[in-house]
RNA sequence: GGCGUCGUACCCAAGUGGUCUAAGGGAUCGGUUUGCAAAACCGCCAUUCGCCGGUUCGAAUCCGGCCGACGCCUCCA
């Protein structure tokens, strides 16, 4: 049974679905104004790893990313680069996916963009101002009454009535309360073209509708699992779960999982620190996509993770450590049995409880460091061997960190075979000048009993 | 001010009442192995879990205080 903590009750709890055997699955995604940064791929990686986790333990996925694609900062964006409001949001949704494959992030079954959906965003304001959860201010905005709904503020430990009493400047807003949020805003100057027709007026959608609106079309008024990043709790997820509740009179969400902040060098990430990263920087820093995987997945997603350039090397060792355990056991034998060592059951408890990764990796580790001594003592069967295999493909499937293996080009093979010659000649110069050209190119040798090994670096 | 999280070795990071004289990874150093390397293995690396006090037969784990870092409190993953 999954545990997974969830943020609604402020406890672990054990994961049942709606439907036997199926989970919908809602991720908050990007809104694509900018490229995403490194902390934004820390909470999508962590909806990753949830979702390769449900899927290794047979779940059927309903998975559906939204893709922001109107919003004060995209109109913003579009303003200021003098473009159209599509130009823009193409450009940085099409980043944005391609970033996600490289990182190996599952593809969503759905990315509905707001954009789309403007028509339903409309239906189910419709609704609460029909249901009176929601009025129109004089300028032609809707807003949400946060009165009216009496649990609202329990996602983030606020009650009710701490947060009516908290503001008093209502006036000049046209609110009854300040933390009354928009549902609908009327149009302004500066939202220039980005206009769509309703019932109020011309104007364009607040933020959290789009969520509401969208989940609701493609998983049902009451689904199981919403993500995002803790930030995200209050408002964003706050409102949508009003909106949703009051508009659906369902429970709306299950349960809500929200991943921490990735710092850098300790200290959240921003452009002015200097400290601010997205994923082609890490690129040109030396990074593979993998080892930020392996750096966000070596941090529980409820802790922070401190990233810094500085653990690239740890994160290539761990890797590489990984993959020459494949490499021992495929050279043992190269077939995949479909029984797996029993320490598998202790990683996927690790897993279980509520995706405790770094102790999932203690436990693989630790198979890997005594596989190693098996080896080592020839104290392996082949059947182990392929188990082991089985294993670590496993293990890949949920932690993705493992590159396909290599296939050696034709020049560098025949460098390996000419020092092979000088070697079984004991021509040591010559052999060690085209193991220190070889490596230059970027391939490692390694000597070994049974033959010379080759990996790319 | 309100709500909440965290502080574990040189770095990263699990563990949240006894199996903990604290997992695992990385780095360093020493050894085995190797033509030399690389990789692998072995050893070394926190009697101690921010500090102080309390509860308990027993605490890194619970409670209180203090110090420090951080997040949210209207559009930031």
């Amino acid at each position: 049974m999954i545990k997974l903590y969830n943020s609604l009750t402020q406890k672990k709890e054990e994961f049942v679905p709606i439907q036997k055997g199926k989970v919908g699955l809602y991720t908050c995604g990007p809104t694509v104004y900018d490229f995403s940064h490194i902390g934004n791929f820390r909470t999508f990686l962590f909806e990753d790893l949830l979702k390769r986790v449900l899927l290794a333990f047979d779940y059927k996925v309903h998975h559906v990313m939204n893709i922001t694609d109107v919003d004060d900062k995209t109109i913003k964006k579009a303003n200021d680069e003098k473009k159209e409001l599509n130009e823009i949001t193409n450009k940085y949704t099409n980043a944005f996916l391609d970033d996600s494959k490289s990182l190996r992030i599952l593809e969503a079954d759905d990315y509905p963009k707001a954009t789309d959906h403007i028509a339903e965003m409309i239906q189910m304001i419709e609704v609460l101002v029909s249901k009176k959860f929601a009025y129109i201010s004089k300028d032609g905005s809707v807003f949400f009454k946060i009165s009216k709904y009496s649990d609202y503020g329990r996602l983030v430990n606020l009650s009710n009535s701490t947060i009516l009493n908290e503001q008093q400047l209502s006036d000049e807003y046209d609110l009854d309360s300040v933390n009354d949020f928009a549902l609908w805003k009327s149009h302004k100057n500066n939202d220039g073209k980005v206009a769509w027709d309703s019932p109020w007026g011309k104007g364009r959608p607040g933020w959290h509708i789009e969520c509401s609106a969208m989940s609701t079309k493609f998983l049902g008024a009451h689904f199981d699992i919403h993500c995002g990043g803790v930030d995200n709790k209050f408002p964003h997820h706050e409102n949508e779960l009003a909106q949703s509740t009051c508009s659906l009179n369902t429970p709306f969400v299950n349960y809500w999982l929200h991943s921490e902040f990735l710092t850098v060098e300790g200290k959240k990430m921003s452009k002015s620190l200097n400290n601010f990263y997205i994923i082609s920087d890490l690129v040109k820093e030396g990074f593979t996509y993998e080892d930020f995987r392996f750096i966000v997945l070596s941090a529980h997603y409820r802790s922070k993770v401190n990233f810094s350039i500085k653990r690239k090397d740890e994160a290539k060792s761990a890797i590489r450590r990984i993959e020459e355990i494949r490499q021992r056991l495929l050279g043992i034998s190269n077939e995949v049995s479909n029984t797996l060592p029993d320490v598998v059951n202790d990683f996927n408890e690790s897993l279980m409880d509520d995706l405790d990764t770094p102790k999932a990796l203690a436990i693989f580790f630790n198979w890997v460091r005594l596989t190693n001594q098996n080896i080592d003592q020839k104290n392996i069967s082949e059947n182990e061997a392929k188990a082991g295999n089985a294993f670590v493909e496993y293990f890949n499937s949920i932690f993705a960190i493992l590159d396909s293996p290599n296939v050696l080009p034709d020049e560098i093979k025949s460098l390996v075979d000419s020092r092979e010659d000088y070697r079984k000649n004991k021509e040591w110069k010559k052999s060690d000048s085209i193991r220190e050209k070889l490596l230059s190119l970027g391939w490692k040798l390694k000597d070994t009993k049974s033959g010379t090994k080759v990996t790319k670096i």
